[in-house]
DNA sequence: AACAAGTTGTTTTTT
DNA sequence: ACAACTTGTT
């Protein structure tokens, strides 16, 4: 860092105080588009163009200018991503950059709802409910209203949790999407609206919000107060949105109205890798943004700084196949280098082998583990791959699928801490009862519908212990006295924890033989309590940014070690490894045989496995088994992903693995 | 009414 | 292979 002499610190001329060396460090159209600060700006940024780096020094470049920190949003797809991104304008500035904000749509929508939701109505203590949470409650009001009493078959809970949340994301009306997608349902579609507004109402009674009413109330905020739109407005001045391919129209018109008062929005996007349209994302908001926006300026971002050529040529063959594209053409001065593998094996355990001996092979040769990937379509594709590694002494950790914050035993404990930040919180209050020997559905609804209508939920608890038999009696006892143990103030969550076991340990002997796992799992818990102060925050963070670490290396704690990355293709988006293997690359399986029906859904699949082979920099193997069978197309499977059948064999090397040949 | 055992149906991806 | 629903027992 640049000395300066102390004073005279305010005299103009205003040197800059640090300087970045835009010029060397960025390329032509990265460089217009760091320092284009003001007006709307759409980015197409292909995959490894080095988009990061040109949000990175676009931050760094508004604070240098003069933009106050706390002036800037930046929306990404994971916080981690954010973090990444500040960490490093931070050492380009020399300063911290801890005062931007900056996280994911809910992440945000959940901060700025807890300050500014009084405005509609919405307490600041709600409570978020994830998706089994969602669940539960649909279940719940399904039951009690009979709706499963129905003659012809009614939707299962996850089922209808999904045709809600396409109708929110999609902002289509629910009957829409129950024709377009789930049309063997029609008939209960009067039914579905109905459980529909009983669920809404259910909610709004309880300050529960689930993940999609994160946005819609932060859009209602929006809408319906122009006083604290302006404000936002005028405290984000400008705005960055990351990934834009992958927003849906709720958040484009969230986007839309914090532009309220200016136009300094710069949205960065690839519609080639847009991956979540199950989640209402559509790539063609990149297309109209111009329209919301008519001042913007496009700028396109075509040089791949992270693929060998003959890693990019494949990928570029395989995009190019895509039915709806916006033409561009990647390309690199990297060098060549070997040509990515297909590769075919016996079974799914040749597979794996193969997999497990290459990655030995490579750290021979001095790549580092964590520098390598296995990614596959779905999480369970990997259950064999992770044995096998296990046997072969490879340590490895796994990203996506399902996560420990998921498993009951820790929804258990985070119950209980709920219902101390939000009191009706029935939800949790369910789950606790029921843990109760002898408390059953029965029970547990009554003594909710009881005591939600107190002021003080646990005092009416203990006013009705009486009523009901000793061993009932003794249950809810523990539970009270477990409870107003951590309701002392000036505890930390950690503290909170530490009481709560206590209490939960017998429960969970008695609740499941394989005890010993799960307590592991909840020291884990206990271990990232420790690293917050307030427990609001924590349970938010629990929600919406769980730890990455799925179920199975939660036991693992050696965290220093370097780890081979297992991850689904949807939670490496962003990522890149030196070498990528892309695992079962089984026309039926990748593509999956559920997206066969439509043309949309086998693009999505396309533009996964673009994603997926475009994550690699020096090396890219695709594997597939053959001769499994499969029982949705009841046939067996043997082919590998039908989205390299008519790229020219010269793109890549065909391997066939035979016993001893690898 | 709660719990245990037995039967049937259903499978991605994530905030 | 697993979870949700059904039936049978306490």
């Amino acid at each position: 860092m640049k000395q300066y002499p102390l004073k005279r610190p305010t005299q103009p001329p205003r040197e800059p105080r640090f300087t970045i060396k835009y010029e060397e460090d960025l390329n032509t159209a990265q460089l217009a588009v760091v320092m284009t600060l003001e007006g709307p700006i759409l980015v197409i940024a292909g995959a490894g163009s080095g988009k990061t780096r040109t949000l990175v020094y676009r931050v760094a470049r508004l604070i240098e200018s003069g933009v106050p920190p706390q002036r800037i949003l930046l929306l990404t797809f994971t916080r981690r991503a954010a973090q990444e991104m500040l960490k490093r304008a931070g050492l380009l500035l020399q300063a911290s950059c801890d005062r931007v904000s900056g996280g994911t749509f809910h992440s945000t929508a959940n901060a700025l709802l807890r300050k500014y939701g009084e405005a509609i109505g919405l307490g600041s203590s709600f409570t978020i409910l994830d998706r089994s949470d969602a669940e539960d409650v649909i279940h719940l009001l399904r039951t009690s209203h009979g709706y499963n009493e129905k003659e012809r078959r009614f939707p299962r809970k996850n089922t209808l949790a999904e045709i809600f949340s396409q109708s929110v994301n999609k902002m289509l009306p629910l009957e829409e999407v129950v024709m377009e997608d789930y049309s063997h349902f029609s008939q209960h579609i009067p039914d579905l609206v109905q459980l529909e507004k009983l669920y809404t109402h259910y909610k709004r009674q309880r300050m529960l919000l689930d993940y999609d009413d994160l946005l819609v109330r932060l859009l209602e905020l929006l809408e319906t107060q122009p006083s604290v739109r302006r404000r936002l407005s005028e405290t984000y001045q400008y705005i960055l949105v990351d990934e834009y391919q992958d927003t849906n129209k709720i958040q484009a018109r969230i986007i839309r109205l914090l532009c309220d008062t200016h136009e300094n929005i710069m949205v960065v996007g690839d519609d080639a890798q847009s991956i979540y349209s199950f989640r209402g994302a559509n790539f063609r908001n990149i297309m109209d943004f111009p329209k919301e926006f008519p001042a913007t300026r496009i700028f396109r971002l075509e040089e791949n700084y992270r693929s060998i050529q003959p890693i990019l040529d494949l990928t570029n063959e395989i995009i190019n196949r895509a039915k709806e594209k916006y033409p561009k053409h990647l390309f690199t001065r990297k060098g060549d280098g070997r040509l990515p593998a297909l590769v075919q094996a016996e079974n799914e355990n040749f597979q794996s082998r193969f997999v497990c001996e290459k990655i030995l092979e490579l750290r021979e040769e001095g790549v580092s583990l964590s520098d390598i990937a296995v990614l596959f379509r779905s999480s369970f594709h990997a259950f064999d791959l992770e044995i096998e590694l296990a046997r072969c002494n490879v340590p490895f950790v796994k990203r996506g699928g399902f996560k420990f914050i998921e498993t009951a035993h820790v929804k258990d404990v985070l119950a209980h801490l709920r219902i101390l930040t939000n009191s009706l919180d029935a939800v949790s209050w369910m789950r606790l009862l029921l843990l109760i020997e002898g408390v059953g559905p029965k029970k547990a609804h009554a003594i909710i519908g009881t005591i939600s209508k107190e002021g003080d939920p646990l005092k009416a608890l203990k006013g009705l212990i009486s009523r009901y038999p000793n061993e009932i009696q003794r249950g809810l006892m523990d539970l009270v006295k477990a409870l107003e143990a951590v309701t002392e103030d000036h505890m930390t969550p950690s503290e909170q924890i530490g009481f709560l076991y206590h209490y939960y340990f017998p429960i969970l002997q008695r609740k499941y033989d394989d005890y010993p796992k799960r307590m592991k799992d909840l020291e884990h818990l206990h271990t990232i309590t420790g690293r917050y102060q307030r427990l609001p925050e924590f349970l938010a963070d629990m929600a919406l940014e769980p730890p990455d670490e799925s179920v199975s290396d939660v036991a693992g704690l050696d965290r220093e070690d370097e780890k081979l990355v297992l991850s689904t293709i949807h939670s490496a988006k962003g990522l890149e490894w030196h070498t990528v293997f892309i695992i079962w690359a089984l026309d039926g399986k990748f593509p999956s045989a559920y997206s066969f029906m439509t043309d949309e859904e086998l693009e999505e699949e396309r533009r996964l496995l673009y994603v997926a082979a475009t994550r690699a920099k020096q090396g890219l193997f695709i594997t597939y088994p053959i001769n499994v069978y499969d029982k949705v197309l009841g046939s067996v499977l043997s082919k590998p992903t039908r989205f390299l059948d008519d790229i020219p064999k010269d793109y890549y090397d065909t391997w066939s693995l035979i016993e001893e040949g690898f």
